[in-house]
DNA sequence: GTAGGTGCAAAATCTTTGCATGCCG
DNA sequence: CGGCATGCAAAGATTTTGCACCTAC
């Protein structure tokens, strides 16, 4: 996370600790879409004191101060929430909810959707997010593929696979 | 939720207990935005036996068979998730952070941004979700004076006012 | 009758809080 | 050196799991 980032902190009296530079570091090289615990883990091999719940409490700081964006990307692989830092351009992310493929798609669609909800609705815009799930080209043939055998194995349940053990 | 929604589960084989009718009726009359602690308090005013671990197992299986879409209203309230009966026409949920009022948007925009992801990237899309957080018109005037009055607040610290207790 | 569903208790996961100590500006 | 920030432990919030019993079909 660039000395801009380091600046807006600042600015706004907020100090630059040694554990909030590593965190700071991380979110922005590590390209994306990490989750706390990733961070936490990362951050430890960076300085093994640093604890959780400062990686907690800067997430949200950074959360509020409109430095990162937080995702779900559609619950795949679970509850937690990813962090992103904050693009000039907005954009939608496209997840594969077989292999957890990420796509970002910027578009006017998403710029059009913006302009008229602030005009429809007088609405001041903060945060927005789309999240979009399904198959990528390459997983929908075999997804297919999975379900035809499904299928078939639902038909004819004595030729049943036995279970993994 | 209506003689369709209980077909299409029992198209599945999916068993119509009383828990389960108690809990399709509420989320489907309800409205909006329910989450699973509302839903479970509602419930048990219906069946006080009904469990909170019957409100999650149908939930997580309403999301499957993709008869209710899960929202989480940008944290507006907290962790929890919402949800809504899945309706034809998609739509985006714009909350006030201020008041938390929920507002749907449906617009072009949002089918543009459909068919250009499909396009795009040959992707098949099952679930979609556009959430925006912001002022609304109301929310904007109360706003800038909080923040005035934050303002001079922190530029005469002796007039500050004393905490609550 | 039987496979699937429920209730209960307990655990797992993710996140926040209270408080004493530490360190940035 | 004052006050914000951190670490630690503990709690809180939300959701899942194991298992015995129950019930819809």
């Amino acid at each position: 996370m660039p000395s801009t980032t380091k600046g807006s902190l600042q600015k706004q009296g907020i100090r630059l600790t040694r554990q909030r530079q590593i965190l700071l570091d991380l979110i922005d090289k590590s390209g994306q879409h990490l989750d706390a615990e990733s961070l936490f883990q990362l951050a430890q091999e960076k300085d093994s004191k640093l604890n959780r719940v400062t990686v907690y409490r800067t997430l949200k700081l950074l959360k509020q101060e409109g430095l990162v964006d937080e995702l779900d990307l559609m619950h795949y692989g679970g509850d937690q929430h990813y962090y992103e830092t904050r693009m000039k351009q907005e954009h939608a992310h496209i997840i594969c909810l077989r292999c957890g493929k990420v796509e970002e798609f910027f578009g006017e669609p998403l710029q059009k959707l913006r302009r008229q909800i602030e005009g429809d609705f007088g609405f001041q815009i903060l945060l927005a997010r789309t999240e979009i799930g399904g198959y990528c080209s390459h997983c929908q043939v075999l997804r297919s593929r999975e379900v035809e055998q499904a299928t078939v194995a639902a038909a004819k349940p004595k030729q049943r696979v036995r279970k993994a053990v």
